[in-house]
DNA sequence: AATGCGGGGAC
DNA sequence: GTCCCAGCATT
């Protein structure tokens, strides 16, 4: 492999890559993996700490495995993309079911959950140490400048074309360090804005970088606006001054975590709070709004402090807790602003 | 091909 | 505010 771009790649990535990530010392597959599903669209800096506390308490895929999904979601509460997390823990009991053993091949690792070709790709190379190609924001980002890709960078076709580029300028040989390296020098120099192309190891065969427009790549499609929904959340306090949650269904928003129960607006409140929880002499405060931002939509949480006897029982996907035990549930982020209006008056 | 799926960092 | 982040699954 005599690939100019590539052996310039390289010799960067020993003189300026990054070589103390967490993950990057003792990479097992089991670490590695860990650490690609939490870097899925989530920055460096926000999951090393996520990824500490996870590995401490899963320290091997036999631990994971082994653990209640329960726990698994407690530490991935505040990461987002919970899926994630639940593809994780299925992965981990689908690598027990081949003995343990993590595979070493292409289909076979995107055969597991939550493992796409990328991902996979980055095992096979980090891991493994066997040639692996992949295709993150980084590796997108530095391609289709260096060779002025035009069209939407998401499309199936420009996809096709990016990756095509990517697998051949993949070496053989140091192909650990090639894939560290683009992923580098995506994160570090060839950024999304103020890309520093004076220190590039490329620049001078750069397209964009000629075309004097580097931030012109990857092109996207005009984002179109995104809806704004509202739904009340009930602060459904018992006599005991407990609040009651529930364990929200496996797919859709905040999939498998306890959060305050959720009622759409457009609906006569004081009947459904009777039919639902047997709520009778029920006493009602509207509490402040405010505003959370998903990546394809925006909620407006409406607070409801709601007193009164019911008569409801619980079932295995509600319970009462306290304020101390609800933070030990793994809570989404808006749910800790929604606890901070019951203190208001 | 389009959509669902979080939360935060950088600007 | 906008854009994007070591993407993948589903439809």
């Amino acid at each position: 492999m005599s690939d100019a771009f590539t052996n310039a790649v390289l010799a960067w990535f020993y003189e300026h890559g990054r070589h103390d990530l967490p993950w990057q010392q003792n990479p097992t597959p089991y670490r590695v993996w860990v650490s690609e599903i939490m870097l899925q669209q989530t920055q460096v800096a926000t999951v090393i700490p996520y990824y500490q506390r996870f590995m401490t308490t899963f320290p091997t895929v036999e631990a994971l495995a082994a653990a209640p999904e329960e726990v698994v979601l407690q530490h991935w509460a505040g990461l987002g993309y919970y899926a994630r997390a639940r593809n994780l823990h299925d992965a981990a009991q689908q690598v027990m079911a081949l003995g343990g053993e993590f595979p070493d091949n292409l289909a076979d690792l995107m055969a597991l959950k939550g493992i796409g070709r990328s991902t996979a790709g980055a095992i096979l190379s980090l891991a493994w140490q066997k040639r692996g190609v992949i295709m993150d924001g980084n590796v997108k980002r530095v391609l289709s400048r260096h060779f002025a890709i035009a069209g939407d960078s998401s499309s199936a076709a420009i996809q096709a074309i990016l990756w095509q580029l990517a697998d051949s300028h993949t070496p053989n040989q140091q192909n650990r360090a090639y894939t560290q390296a683009m992923m580098d020098l995506g994160a570090t120099l060839c950024t999304r804005s103020k890309p520093l192309c004076l220190y590039c190891p490329v620049q001078h065969t750069c397209q964009a970088y000629r075309l004097g427009t580097p931030t012109a790549f990857p092109q996207k499609k005009p984002s179109k606006s995104i809806p704004t929904k509202e739904a009340y959340f009930l602060l459904l306090e018992n006599e005991k001054g407990q609040l009651l949650w529930v364990k929200r269904p496996p797919t859709g928003i905040w999939g498998g975590l306890w959060c305050l129960p959720e009622l759409p607006v457009a609906i006569d409140l004081a009947q459904e709070l009777k039919t639902r929880y047997g709520l009778i002499d029920a006493h009602i405060e509207a509490r402040a709004s405010f505003k959370h931002t998903f990546s394809h939509y925006h909620l407006w949480l409406k607070p409801l402090y709601v007193r009164g006897t019911m008569l409801m029982v619980n079932d295995e996907l509600s319970q009462w807790c306290d304020k101390e035990q609800a933070l030990t549930l793994g809570l989404p982020k808006p749910m800790l602003t929604l606890l901070a209006a019951l203190d208001d008056t």
